[in-house]
Order: C-alpha cells, then sequence, then structure tokens
RNA sequence: GGGCUCGUAGUCCAAUGGCCAAGACGUCAGCUUUACACGCUGAGGAUCGGAGUUCGAUUCUCCGCGGGCCCACCA
C-alpha cells in the first residue's frame, strides 16, 4: 500500500539535497524561467493557489527532465490594501502611522512563513533562494526604478482628475476594486424655479434624483433634446431650491427621457455621468465632498457627512416646498470592495500612468504571446479597447512602495531623484534638489502617496530574470518562459504587465501564458471562504495525500474553465497511484534475484515485449508533446491509459507465466519479460515524476538509490519501416518476422480480449483452465497469429490450440 | 443593452469536417485471476434546438434557448 506519509520525506529530501536551484553558472543548459505569481500575503493557501502551485510545478520539474536550466523563483506581493485590511481587522485603524506599518510588516512576514510552508508542502520546487518580496528596499528599489525609466519616456504624469475615492480608506482606488451592491434608497422628485416666471404654477421645472445631497454642487439641469415636455426650456436658466444659485438647462442625447422626469441634475461630482457632461459641455467644477466624505462648499450644510445631509436638505427642501415626492426605489451602488463603503468620485491630483495612448502597443504585445487557452487573450485585447481613464496609481495609504518623485508646489514640475539615490521615499526624506529647476522655486514637496500594488506585481518578469543588475542573466532569463495566473486578473496582472514591460524594454514579458480558470466547489459554486463553501487543500492532503492532488489537479480537464472539485474525482487519482505502486511491488517480485541484461535483451524478446515497448516510444512522442503544449490533463491522460490499460491489463498479465516458472519457457525469456517490466515501470515513472513526484521517487526508491529527477526525459524515436521495434529511443531492424509489432501485439491481445469475454459470458472465472480455444483469423494475419499460438495457450491457459483461417477474426472457447 | 465564452451519457471531462464520438465517476451483470476489490471482465448510456455551407457537421456560419464571466446604464 502506497503510504501518504513518504512524501514529507522526498519534501524534505529534495530541499536537503538542493535538487532543485537554479545553476546560476553553468551557462550550457537553456534557461527556462517561471513567473508564477506572488500571492497576496493574506492568509493561508485556497484551493486556486494549490491548482497553479502544483500546475507550474510540474512543468517546472519536466523542463528539468529536459535539460533546462529552471528559474523558477517564489515571490510575495506584500503590500496595499490586502493586507492593510486584514491588519485593520485584527488590530483596528487607530494607532500612530508607524506602528500600523510595522504591523502590517510583521503580518506579512508571518504570512510568508505559513504559505511558504503549504507551497513547500505541495511539493513546489521553487528556488527559495530567490525569493522576492515586495515590500524590501531591493524590491522596492527596482520598483522606482521602473518609474523613473517610464518617467523619462513620458509615461508618468501627475494631474487633476476625478478619481474614484473611498472615503473610509480616505484614498483613491482602482476601478477593479470597485463592486456594486443594491441598496434601498429613494428616488427625490424636486422642484427647480424657472428664472423670471417665480410663482406661476408652470414655472417650475422638476428633476429626481437619489443624490440630493449634493444639490449646491448642481451646475446645470439637462433634459434631452427630443423631449417636447422640455424644448422650449433649453437654454434658460433654473434656480436651485435652498440655494438659489442660477443654473442653467442643456440639452444632452444622453438624458433618459423616461426615467423620472427626464430631467436631470448635474452636480460635480455626482457620478460618472456627471463627468462626461462636465468635460461635455464645459460646466464649472464645485467641490462637493471632502476626501472624508464630509460636505464642503455647502453653505450651513458644511461639514455633515453624506447621509446626514441627506437627510437634512431633503428636509429643508420640503419645508421650502420644493419636493414633490419621493420614491422608495433600489438601485446599485457602487462600493471599494474592501470595505463596502460607498465610493465619491473627487477630484484629486494623482499619478498617472499613460494606458490609454498605450493600448495598441499593449495589444500587440498582448498578441505576441502564446496564450493558453487562446480564448483568454481576447479578454486582455477588449480590456484594452475600453480604457477610458489613464492608470492612476496613485494610493493615500501607508503600506507600499513611494511614489518616487518630487514636485515642485509653484509650477508643478517634477522632480525624479537620481538612479543611484534608490530607494527613496518621498513621504519623509526631504529633497535633494531644494530649488524647482523649472520656475527657481523653493517649495519642493515629496509624494506623500504610495503606488498602487499592481506597479509592484507588474514588473516581475524583469525581476526574476535579474533586472536591472545583473545584465548576463537578464539576456538569458528574459522575457519568461511562461507565466501562470487566474483568469480573474488578466485585466490587472497581465494588461498591468504587458503594459509596462512593453513601455520598458519594448518587449513581451513572456514566452507563453498559461490562463487559469477557478476551482468551483462540489456543487459548481464559487468557493468562499466566509460562506464556508470552502475547501481546504490541507485537509485533502491529509484525507488523500500530496500526490492524489496533484494527479487531480494534472488530470482534471482541459485549462480553460471552472472546474467544480470532486471527491470522486479524487479517488480515481488515489485508485491510479495504488495501481501504479501495487505493479511495482509486482515488478520488484518479478526480479526477485534476477539480474538485468545489461546488452542486448531483445535477443530473447517475444512479440508482447517488443509490442510494449513500442508503444511506449510511441507514448513518450505523445507525452511529450502534450507537456511541451503545458497541457498536463493530456499527459495525464495519455501515461494513465497506456500504464494501466495497455501494460497492466494486457502486457503485466500476458508474462505473468513467463515469470512463474522459467522451466517452461524459452531460455532467457524471463530476463527478457523482467527487464521489459523494469523499463517500461521506469520510464512511465520518470515520466509521471513531474506531476506525482513524491510517488515516483518512492516507488523508484524500490530500485534505485538515486533521485528519480537525476533522469532525463525518455527518448522518442521514430520507426523507419514497419518490423523495426524501438528500445530507450534505439532502432533497432527485426531480421526475422516483417510484420508491425504494434499492429500484432494489438490483435493478440484483441484475440486474448475474445477469450476474456467468452469465459466471462459463462460466468467463468479468467484463471480456468479452457480445454481448447479455436482461433479464425484472415490469412493476413495468420503467420503472426500461428507463430504466437504457444504463447496464447500459455496466456489463455488453454490445454489446446488452433489456428485457422478464414474471413475474420473468430474466437471460441470450450470449457 | 453590449461583448466574450461555454453547452457532449445521471455526473465530470476529452477529441474530431468523414471509420463504431475517448476516458472517468456512478449504475447494472459477472469474476476473490497468488501486484492490486483502491482490482478484473462485460453491459447500458451523450454531441441544447433550428436553419445554412458541404458529398458529409458534433466540429464551420447564422438565429434561438440556456449557463458563466466581463462591461455599460441605473440622475
Amino acid at each position: 500500500m502506497y503510504d501518504p506519509k513518504s512524501e514529507e520525506r522526498w519534501n524534505a529530501y529534495w530541499r536537503e539535497t538542493n535538487l532543485f536551484r537554479f545553476d546560476r553558472e553553468n551557462t550550457s543548459k537553456p534557461v527556462f524561467t517561471i513567473d508564477s505569481p506572488p500571492p497576496n500575503t493574506t492568509g493561508g493557501m485556497h484551493m486556486g493557489q494549490t491548482f497553479w502551485v502544483s500546475y507550474i510545478d510540474s512543468i517546472a520539474r519536466y523542463k528539468r527532465l529536459k535539460g533546462f536550466n529552471v528559474l523558477y523563483p517564489q515571490g510575495w506581493d506584500t503590500q496595499g490594501f490586502p493586507v492593510e485590511l486584514e491588519v485593520e481587522k485584527r488590530y483596528g485603524k487607530n494607532m500612530p502611522r508607524e506602528e500600523f506599518y510595522k504591523r502590517c510588516v510583521d503580518y506579512a512576514k508571518e504570512t510568508i512563513i505559513l504559505m511558504k510552508s503549504q507551497m513547500l508542502r505541495m511539493g513546489a520546487s521553487f528556488d527559495e533562494s530567490l525569493e522576492y518580496v515586495t515590500m524590501s528596499d531591493d524590491y522596492r528599489r527596482k520598483v522606482q526604478l521602473s518609474l523613473l525609466e517610464m518617467y523619462d519616456k513620458g509615461y508618468v504624469y501627475r494631474a487633476s482628475h476625478p478619481v474614484e475615492w473611498c472615503p473610509s480608506c480616505k484614498s483613491s482606488i482602482a476601478r477593479e476594486e470597485i463592486n456594486e451592491t443594491e441598496k434601498d434608497t429613494y428616488f427625490n422628485y424636486i422642484r427647480f424655479g424657472l428664472k423670471g416666471r417665480k410663482g406661476a404654477k408652470e414655472h417650475y421645472i422638476e428633476i429626481a434624483t437619489t443624490r440630493p445631497e449634493l444639490l449646491h454642487a448642481c451646475v446645470a439641469l439637462a433634459v434631452n433634446p427630443d423631449d417636447p415636455r422640455y424644448s422650449k426650456e433649453i437654454g434658460k436658466t433654473a434656480i436651485t431650491p435652498v440655494y438659489g444659485k442660477e443654473v442653467q438647462i442643456i440639452s444632452d442625447p444622453g438624458i433618459d427621457k423616461e426615467l423620472g422626469t427626464g430631467a436631470e441634475m448635474v452636480c460635480t461630482f455626482g457620478d460618472k455621468n456627471d463627468i462626461s457632461m462636465h468635460y461635455r459641455h464645459k460646466l464649472p467644477l464645485i467641490e462637493a465632498i471632502d476626501e472624508s466624505g464630509t460636505l464642503k462648499n455647502a453653505g450651513k450644510f458644511s461639514g455633515m457627512d453624506i447621509l446626514e445631509a441627506r437627510s437634512a436638505i431633503i428636509k429643508e427642501i420640503e419645508s421650502e416646498g420644493s419636493l414633490v415626492k419621493r420614491e422608495q426605489m433600489k438601485h446599485n451602488v457602487k462600493v471599494h470592495d474592501r470595505c463596502s463603503t460607498p465610493i465619491e468620485l473627487l477630484s484629486y491630483t494623482q499619478w498617472f500612468l499613460k494606458t490609454k495612448d498605450s493600448s495598441e502597443k499593449i495589444k500587440g504585445n498582448a498578441l505576441s504571446i502564446n496564450w493558453i487557452p487562446e480564448s483568454a487573450k481576447q479578454r486582455l485585447l477588449d480590456w484594452a479597447d475600453f480604457i477610458e481613464w489613464d492608470w492612476n496609481i496613485s494610493r493615500n495609504r501607508i503600506f507600499g512602495t513611494p511614489i518616487p518623485f518630487w514636485y515642485c508646489e509653484a509650477c508643478g514640475e517634477i522632480l525624479p531623484p537620481k538612479r543611484e539615490e534608490l530607494p527613496v521615499n518621498p513621504t519623509v526624506d526631504d529633497p535633494k534638489e531644494k530649488v524647482c529647476r523649472k520656475c527657481g522655486s523653493t517649495k519642493i514637496k515629496g509624494e506623500k502617496d504610495v503606488c498602487d500594488v499592481w506597479v509592484d506585481s507588474s514588473i516581475t518578469p524583469l525581476v526574476i530574470a535579474g533586472w536591472p543588475d545583473n545584465k548576463e542573466l537578464m539576456q538569458r532569463a528574459f522575457p519568461s518562459s511562461v507565466r501562470i495566473q487566474g483568469t480573474d486578473i488578466v485585466r490587472t496582472w497581465a494588461f498591468y504587465t504587458a503594459f509596462r514591460i512593453g513601455a520598458i524594454t519594448g518587449e513581451k514579458p513572456f514566452e507563453n501564458l498559461i490562463v487559469h480558470n477557478m476551482i468551483l466547489n462540489e456543487e459548481g459554486k464559487e468557493m468562499h471562504k466566509s460562506l464556508g463553501t470552502g475547501i481546504s487543500p490541507e485537509s485533502l492532503i491529509d484525507r488523500y495525500s500530496i500526490d492524489t492532488v496533484r494527479l487531480w489537479v494534472a488530470g482534471s480537464g482541459g485549462i480553460g474553465k471552472d472546474k467544480p472539485f470532486s471527491y470522486g474525482e479524487m479517488e480515481y487519482a488515489k485508485s491510479f497511484i495504488s495501481k501504479l505502486y501495487n505493479s511495482a511491488i509486482f515488478v520488484k517480485n518479478a526480479m526477485g534475484e534476477t539480474r538485468l541484461p545489461k546488452e542486448e535483451p531483445h535477443k530473447s524478446f517475444g512479440v508482447f515485449d517488443f509490442w510494449i515497448m513500442n508503444r511506449l516510444n510511441d507514448v513518450v512522442a505523445d507525452v511529450e508533446k502534450a507537456y511541451d503544449s503545458f497541457n498536463l490533463y493530456e499527459a495525464t491522460n495519455k501515461l494513465i491509459d497506456f500504464f494501466w490499460h495497455e501494460f497492466c491489463d494486457y502486457y503485466i498479465e500476458n508474462v505473468k507465466y513467463r515469470i512463474r516458472d522459467d522451466t517452461k519457457v524459452p531460455a532467457n525469456s524471463k530476463k527478457a519479460a523482467v527487464y521489459t517490466l523494469h523499463h517500461v515501470l521506469n520510464k512511465v515513472l520518470v515520466m509521471l515524476s513531474p506531476i506525482i513526484p513524491h510517488a515516483a521517487e518512492e516507488i523508484n526508491s524500490m530500485f534505485s538509490k538515486e533521485s528519480i529527477f537525476m533522469n532525463s526525459f525518455p527518448e522518442h524515436a521514430e520507426r523507419e519501416s514497419k518490423a523495426d521495434y524501438i528500445i530507450n529511443g534505439l532502432v533497432f531492424k527485426s531480421a526475422i518476422v516483417d510484420f508491425d509489432y504494434n499492429d500484432a501485439g494489438a490483435l493478440l491481445n484483441r484475440i486474448i480480449g475474445e477469450v476474456r469475454k467468452e469465459k466471462s459470458k459463462s460466468r467463468a472465472a479468467l484463471n480456468k483452465e479452457a480445454k481448447r480455444i479455436n482461433i479464425n483469423v484472415p490469412e493476413a494475419y495468420y503467420t503472426v497469429v500461428f507463430s504466437s499460438r504457444q504463447e496464447l495457450q500459455n496466456i489463455c491457459k488453454a490445454s489446446e490450440i488452433s489456428v485457422t483461417k478464414g474471413d475474420e477474426l473468430q474466437v471460441s472457447v470450450e470449457l
């Protein structure tokens, strides 16, 4: 029985022997570079991470067998909201900046230790000496350098721009950090007076709004130009209630005539639509809300928070007689995904990278990458076409890479540091340049904001290849050979990496990009820790084994689809590992004291030995092709099918009689069988070792003192003529027969299968002696079958056998 | 509303412009074959609907239906 306890032993052994270290000095082997995701250090490993860790590790191990010098580092994405939020959850928000910062660092360090041990337990063979951590000075230096490079190339600018702002986190946030939730609210119908016609009933215009508290920032009323109710009012002036301010009535085709009253108040800024109106109609800007979500420029309402102001102002509007009605409604509110606070749009001075003008370049870069699956590429292309704003990289937070710039408050000139000064921290450091180089002002300020986390992680292909210090390694290790990542971060990690690496180097970041989907629970729903619908990888390992989980990952289907988890499939994976282990025991017992012939064992080969060797040779080619296209599913299934249903079900059964009693078989027949058993088992183990390294190593240790990872991947050879046979990648010519061993083996196995079927139909045990077997074969196969009749008789346990020529294959059994 | 993507047995998951559409789990029947009952032999079971292209479509195109993801709108 395969004992999962041995798995931890092999993990320890591989680490002690440094078997998977990247060999820096070796320049003869080609480098294979793996850009694996640096996980957010927010907690223990989940199923999605288990999936990609074992997937990419299998590829790393395969490439080593193929003779590559595999550069496989593992990094940790430690900074930004995710960690800050975990720390807030644990310790609360109220503490000095320095203390909070330190707690973030400690939390990240703690989590790295946990996650690393979980990954290593899975058998991940990354080289620990190559680890990178985004909060380290060295990594930050590289991030800052990458920004300086982009600044030099004109990608960086600082500007006032409406940004999506979280009043609770007091920071601008990125679009991908926004969620939508449905909330109850009131749709308030409010009357605006029309200038010069005060008093008369028809001298009002009515709007509907969910945001009455923004009334003070109202800069226009907008109606649809095709709306007959309002067409004559366009260009006139309306008076806001409460504030009594004059605003123009403008027309815009974007206004929905059916919604509310068909008239809208435009505020700066209530929503995105207001922004486009603001630019389109060149409306004035009123800053309505401050950074912490309280009203400003709102007269007596200034200083109230949004909800407070909302009810206060409604009361005021009502008492003034301008409130027509309130309708309860549900509407979608954009909230910050980390804290669920509704976001606001604020005009704020921020740092930007020019993604919008770069979209064609980004697309070109994405197209030069080999996407697996192909269809994942479309996500990035669509996104690139959709960009509205440049990438806002500033975050008004604490735990992040400082934006490495100072600026002149007088003229806005950006003052970058010198490269050799990096890393810098403008949030606290004084500028080296005391006087603005452009206007001579001495009002030089350091940027207080830090970088968005994707700024850190979007240069991993450079960092892992030794950029910028090790130019020699860069030559060999960049672009990365492969990246693996989830489909959920194509728009972020893949997109920003393609953008930044393209901008900095002009090259693609990686040759191949594997995009995996989600692991769902058994019901096909997303796993959520909070809902208790998750399955912990640790519990699966404990219940099955590491390699069972790994085999499930590899064999669970194509990579482009969400995949429901299945205990049934886990059981199957477990069964295969048992099968493999048990068959190895058989081979071991079969060998006994037999010494393997060193040379020319095939002199004593029988037809089934030739057949299985040739089949192995075919499988080597199939499996290699599958691995080379990163298709672990195909590799796994080819290997399982061959091993289980050809090698075990037929080859082993067919040679048992030769093993059991070698006095009744030709000389050296047993030796040839034992040699073949061992050979095929060994090659299959080597081919499986990337996927189930622990089991392969454990089984291999029954036969060899050397690690299985010291092997090379088996060689495939092409047969030149049909009677050739191949052993270990070497082609041999058969001088005696002129038939194809693959066909012959298949035919003989079919005959054996027919005999089994006949016995099964008669409800007889398969090892029951048959009195007689009659085989009728077409003339073309007669020689093959006739010359193998003695073997067939032994394998099928028949007292007599007869082979006759006929039209089609017929097998009858007399019991 | 727009885009992308998918639809194969009870379930999961492959492949393919043409041989009988692969495999697994489950089901059913049989077999304790001295590696393995986590096994072996066998049985039954599927291309969402419609139209088109084609000698031929499950595969390509279009429409519809259904799922998933994304985006927009929601004053």
